[in-house]
DNA sequence: CGTTTCACAAAAGTAGTACTTATCGCAAGC
DNA sequence: GCTTGCGATAAGTACTACTTTTGTGAAACG
C-alpha cells in the first residue's frame, strides 16, 4: 500500500461522517450510498457498513434498502451523547448547542448539588470544597481563562454531579465538561470571572460540606442564573 | 437448519445482547467472543460484528484484540439512551433505574415548565392545558391506572418538555416516557392519583398559558416532589 | 384519463472465507 | 528477578457472491 489514505479504518469514518452530519455540512435529508462511501474512504464494504451502523445507533443516519443512507432530522439524534455533542460544537450551530446545553445544565446542577449535600461521602465533600477554593484563588488572580482554571472547573462540576450517587447525573457531566471546554476553546471565558461566580462555587461546596441541601441548591441556582445570562445572547 | 433461530438478524442480536447486559444477566467484566456469538445466534460473522459495534457505541461492550468482548462497567453505559433504559428496566436493578430517572425528571421538568411558559407557541400552550384537564378528568374518575391515562400522561409530559424549544429537553422526554410506561406496567400507578398531582398538572399548564414562568416552575416542582416521594422507597 | 398492479432494478442485508494485525502470556535468556 | 522475544489467539480488514426488500415506472385495466 502506497502513501495513500492511512487505512481509513472504522473509527475514522465514524468520526469524519459524524462531524459532517452533526456539524451541519451534511444537512438532514441528504442522501448517500454505501458504495460512495467505500470509494471516498477507500475502505471495504465491511468497514463502511460498521461505521454506518454506529452512526445509525446514534440516530444520525438511516439506512434503507433501495434508498440508501439518509441523514436524519436533528430531533432524532442522540443529542445527549458526548461524541455527538463534540461533533455538534464544531459546526455553525455551535452557539445554539452551547446555549441549549447551558439551559440543561442550569436545570440539573442545582438538584445535583442538593443530592450531593444529602448523600455524598466525606471525601467527596472535602474534595469539592478543595476544588471550589482553588477556583476561587485562580479566579482572583485573573487566571479565569487559564488551562488550570478549566481543568479545576471541569473537575469541580464533574464531581458535583457524581457525588450524589445518581449515575444519570454523573453521565451528564460529560456533556457539561464539553461545554466548559467548548467555551474555553472559543475564548468565551473571561480572565476575571464575573463577580458572584466564585463566591457561589465556594458557597455551594460549603453548603454541601454542611449537609445543607437547600442551601447548596440555592447557591448553585444563583450561580447558574449568572452563567445562563452570559450565554443567552451569543 | 431445523426449527432453530429464525434468522437472528442484526437487530435481534443487538436487542438480546443489550437486554442481557443492561438487564444484568451479563455482569460487567464478563467476557465472550465473536465466534461464540456467531454460534449462539447462528449468524454470520458480519452480522455479529455489526451488532457488537452498536453495543460498543452504546458503551455496553468493549471489543479488544486477543481479549474478546468484555462487558463494560455501568458508568460507561449510554444510560440516557432510550433503548438502554428500556433494557435496564427489565433487569433486577429496575427499581434503582426508576428512582434515578425520577430524580433526573424532578430536576428537569420544572425548568422545562418555565421555558415552556416563556417560549412555547400558542397551540402548544392550549394543547398542554387540554392534556392536563384530560388527566384531571380521568384521574377524578379513578382511571389513573388506565391505558388512556398513561397515554395522556406521556403526551402531556412529552409536550411539556418539547414546548420550550430546547431539543435536549425534548430528548429527555423519551426516557421519561419510559418511566411512566415502566411504572404503569409494573402496576405502580394508583387508580386514584395522589391528591395534589392532578391539581399540579392543571396549575402548571395554566401558568404556562398565562406565560407565568415562575409559577409554572413552582407548581411543576411541587408535583415532582410528590412523585419523588412515592418512588423513593420502592 | 385515472388508478391499480406488477415486474424490474437498485441498493442494502447477509454470508463465508481468507488474510492481517495487535497483544497477552509464557518461557528463555540476560 | 527482570527483560525480551516468540507464538498463539482473537479481533480487524477485505473481498466476493448471493439474498431480500422496496421504490419507480410502465403496462394493463376500469
Amino acid at each position: 500500500m502506497p502513501t495513500t489514505a492511512p487505512t481509513a479504518s472504522h473509527a475514522h469514518i465514524v468520526e469524519t461522517l459524524g462531524r459532517r452530519i452533526a456539524g451541519g455540512t451534511l444537512a438532514p435529508g441528504a442522501g448517500m450510498t454505501v458504495a460512495a462511501l467505500e470509494q471516498e474512504f477507500s475502505a471495504s464494504r465491511t468497514v463502511v457498513r460498521e461505521a454506518v451502523r454506529v452512526l445509525e445507533a446514534h440516530g444520525l443516519l438511516r439506512s434503507r434498502r433501495r434508498v440508501g443512507l439518509v441523514v436524519r432530522p436533528r430531533e432524532e439524534w442522540d443529542s445527549l451523547d458526548a461524541t455527538v455533542i463534540e461533533w455538534s460544537l464544531d459546526g455553525p450551530r455551535r452557539h445554539d448547542v452551547l446555549r441549549e446545553l447551558t439551559e440543561l445544565r442550569a436545570a440539573v446542577e442545582p438538584v445535583a448539588a442538593r443530592l450531593a449535600a444529602e448523600r455524598a461521602d466525606d471525601t467527596a465533600r472535602e474534595l469539592l470544597l478543595t476544588w471550589a477554593t482553588r477556583l476561587n484563588e485562580l479566579g482572583a488572580q485573573g487566571l479565569g481563562d487559564s488551562e488550570e482554571y478549566l481543568e479545576a472547573d471541569i473537575a469541580y462540576h464533574s464531581l458535583l454531579l457524581r457525588a450524589g450517587g445518581n449515575p444519570l447525573f454523573g453521565k451528564l457531566s460529560e456533556p457539561i465538561a464539553e461545554i466548559l471546554r467548548g467555551r474555553a476553546v472559543r475564548g468565551l471565558t473571561p480572565s476575571l470571572p464575573r463577580v458572584g461566580t466564585l463566591e457561589a462555587h465556594v458557597a455551594t461546596a460549603q453548603a454541601i460540606v454542611e449537609r445543607d441541601g437547600a442551601g447548596a441548591e440555592a447557591s448553585a441556582r444563583e450561580h447558574l442564573t449568572l452563567v445562563s445570562g452570559e450565554v443567552a445572547h451569543l
